[in-house]
RNA sequence: CGCGGGGUGGAGCAGUUGGUAGCUCGUCGGGCUCAUAACCCGAAGGUCGGAGGUUCAAGUCCUCCCUCCGCAACCA
């Protein structure tokens, strides 16, 4: 048992949802991984400290409120609290939830940036074409491709926008010797060499850390034409809410601070390893102990998204399976270190298979035999034999192998670990079989102990159990009529008291039927998809198309060419280089299209390109044009046209 | 040669410092009857992606190749 940690802080967080829309059942793993390891603390005794929230500001907010015609802050306080809704449906026990538009936070936030601006680590810049409007977006040098956005590919302006950028630079030995000292920072290892040989050790470049191109955010107290963008606001949700001062902290703070662990998905490893640390050190902090990269939940093979239509959520889920089965599902499916995967045949069968035969069984037909045999009165063990030992030893065992596990954050493996119990328990019912044993009177005794251990083991795995199924934690010490639930009492087996009641044995997962299931589910379907209307409505008027003029059109010049010789671009995936029989000879047009052309594919086709676009270089092969295709659903055309001469215009 | 992680019986996964290849589900056969047609036992099924090499011995180490997936780059 643990001894020396009693009363012993622990702080663990999640990462903080954004307030864009209604999270899936992807995003919700992660608080229930969290609660999960929360609540096992908080068994072994010690002082933790839960957090969660939701990160509000930004761009993407503001154009969501304007398109439902609402203010920014009526759209988060509705996600928000959606997201809320959902974290208490998966009986999750945060203690604190953050919400980035607290006063508290915003306060702060921008005492912290000024305290950086102040000691120097931000400072003021003003680029020189740098800024790509429509992506409204800052880039600094060394991010260009070739002089253009990175994300568009556009031009960038040559606009004087001033910024406020973090000096990352500064504190790049510093980051890296705390790594290198601190082998467990970056969790798990390979997210770690990630974060090493593709940003640390290149170089870090600084970060812009606020915006004027949009309102909806934390102001710069000393430029209100600024707001803070989202590193500064978001990451420093877990200090914020401690009650961290710059000019003087508070209790929470000083308990809690440095956090033990932060869980977060694996796509924001990099802003949890480099900005956030770097962001702490320049603030005097201390580090957090420990970031969790975990991985994601996929549906099926695919990632979920509203456009394959894909998309689960954890309250229909919970509607459909109770939350103590999604919750199990979620931690015993998901790999430690490699993607998971959900789909509603797999949920039934673990569902059918763990909790229902082997759990939910093994408990009513104990509990039923002893109130078979005993009236329901517990007996005392007084009739032991080899065959006990082995079955306390493996309840001992389980309890390491648990803690083991969850200290690695392999929790899949402390599940199994605790379901192994159950079939062990099922075993040893078949060794001893009580049934042979009530038929003679003089067996009573043996018969009688048997059931005592039974018990007892089964007390070992509800209260083994409650950081994952908390609910059947408390219905099985219920149906035992059992109070003894604390983690110390597993220290010695035989905390049950004997000649206790137990109480009435009644099924805890009644199998699922598949087929009376699909037929639940496509109700549930069919209302859920009355309500997403006005969300998609949303998403349409984001796609809405500009109109032009004649005037715009002509200015693109499309011509017919012939491909005379195609080939991948060395060094990428999805480019490949074409060489184009244009009417006046030949041009190199480069195109992002390799998933779905084989290079001798395409070879004598006559194909539509543009061809006055102005020539880039794209992983080195300068392309002179571009070549026109159709997005059919998720595939990809080539647009081909026959017995038409090469240099042919489009008008 | 950008960085990293995988490829193990039908499916999903474990395999620590090299020493007889395991688990869950599924399939087949048997047992049991307390229980939610549940439980227990047994069997079939793998040349551990491929090819070399080191070793008395390799899924486990080395080299090369094929392939899938992240990250980076990139989709004119």
């Amino acid at each position: 048992m643990c001894k020396n940690c009693k009363g012993k802080p622990y702080y663990i967080s999640t990462a903080i949802a954004y307030t864009s829309r209604k999270p899936h059942i992807g995003n919700s793993y992660e608080i229930v991984l969290t609660d999960a390891i929360a609540r096992y603390k908080r068994m072994l005794g010690y002082d933790v400290y839960f957090q969660t929230g939701t990160d509000e500001h930004g761009q993407k907010i503001e154009m969501y409120a304007q398109a439902e015609g609402c203010t920014p802050k009526e759209y988060v306080d509705r996600v928000a609290k959606e997201i809320r809704s959902i974290c208490d449906v998966l009986n999750t026990s945060y203690d604190y939830f953050i919400r980035t538009t607290d006063e508290h936070h915003e306060k702060i936030i921008q005492k912290i940036f000024k305290k950086l601006y102040e000691q120097g680590d931000i400072y003021k810049g003003s680029y020189e074409g740098l800024y790509c409007t429509p992506c409204e977006s800052f880039w600094t040098e060394s991010q260009l491709v070739d002089g253009k956005c990175p994300d568009c590919g556009r031009e960038v302006k040559m606009t004087k926008e001033e910024a406020y950028f973090l000096r990352l630079s500064k504190y790049q030995k510093q980051l890296e010797d705390y790594i290198d000292s601190h082998p467990d920072f970056i969790y798990p290892e390979s997210r770690k060499k990630e974060m090493l040989n593709n940003f640390i050790k290149p170089g870090l470049q600084d970060l812009c850390v606020s915006r004027t191109s949009f309102k909806w955010g934390i102001p710069v107290d000393f430029d209100p034409d600024h707001v803070v963008y989202v590193w500064i606001d978001a990451l420093s949700n877990y200090i914020t809410a401690l009650g961290y001062d710059p000019d003087g902290s508070g209790e929470n703070y000083k308990k809690y601070w440095p956090a033990d662990v932060h869980i977060i998905g694996k796509d924001i490893v990099r802003f949890h390893t480099i900005y956030w640390p770097i962001m702490l050190m320049a603030l005097g902090e201390p580090l957090p102990k420990q970031v969790y990269g975990h991985p994601w939940l996929l549906f099926g093979e695919d990632k979920m998204s509203k456009s394959r239509g894909n998309v689960i959520y954890a309250d229909d889920l919970v509607k459909l399976f109770g939350v103590d089965a999604v919750r199990y599902y979620l931690l015993s499916e998901m790999p430690f270190a490699n993607d998971g995967s959900i789909t509603y045949e797999t949920l039934i069968e673990r569902f059918n298979s763990d909790l229902a035969n082997t759990l939910g069984n093994l408990v009513n037909r104990t509990i039923a035999m002893n109130s078979k045999y005993f009236g329901g009165v517990v007996q005392e063990p007084s009739a032991k034999n080899a065959l006990d030992d082995e079955l306390v030893q493996f309840c001992y065992d389980t309890v390491k192998k648990v803690d083991d596990c969850i200290n690695s954050f392999h929790m899949s493996d402390a599940v199994e670990a605790v379901m192994n119990l159950a079939k062990r328990c099922n075993k040893y019912i078949d060794e001893t079989t009580p049934w042979t044993l009530a038929k003679n009177e003089e067996d009573k005794p043996r018969l009688g102990t048997v059931l005592y251990n039974l018990l007892e083991a089964i007390r070992f795995i509800a209260i083994l159990i409650e950081p994952f199924m908390p609910d059947t934690h408390k219905a099985i010490l219920a149906q035992m009529n059992c109070s003894i639930s604390d983690y110390d009492s597993l220290e010695s087996f035989g905390a049950l008291k004997a000649g206790a009641y137990l109480g009435n044995a009644t099924p805890l997962f009644v199998r699922i039927d598949p087929k009376k299931f699909y037929e639940e589910l496509e109700t549930m379907q069919k209302e859920s998809a009355k309500n997403e209307k006005s969300i998609e409505e949303v998403e349409e008027t984001e796609e809405k198309i500009e109109q032009i003029v004649i005037d715009d059109f002509a200015k693109v010049d499309i011509r017919v060419g012939k491909v005379l010789a195609c080939e991948n671009v060395k060094r990428s995936k999805k480019l490949l280089k074409f060489n184009i029989a244009d009417g006046n000879g030949e041009r190199t047009i480069v195109s992002g299209i390799a998933q779905f052309y084989k290079p001798e594919e395409l070879v004598g086709k006559s194909v539509l390109f543009v061809s006055n676009l102005k020539p880039v270089k794209l992983c080195g092969v300068e392309s002179c044009g571009m070549i026109l295709s159709a997005v059919d659903g998720d595939k990809l055309k080539v647009i081909t046209v026959d017995d038409v001469s090469e240099g042919s215009k489009i008008s």
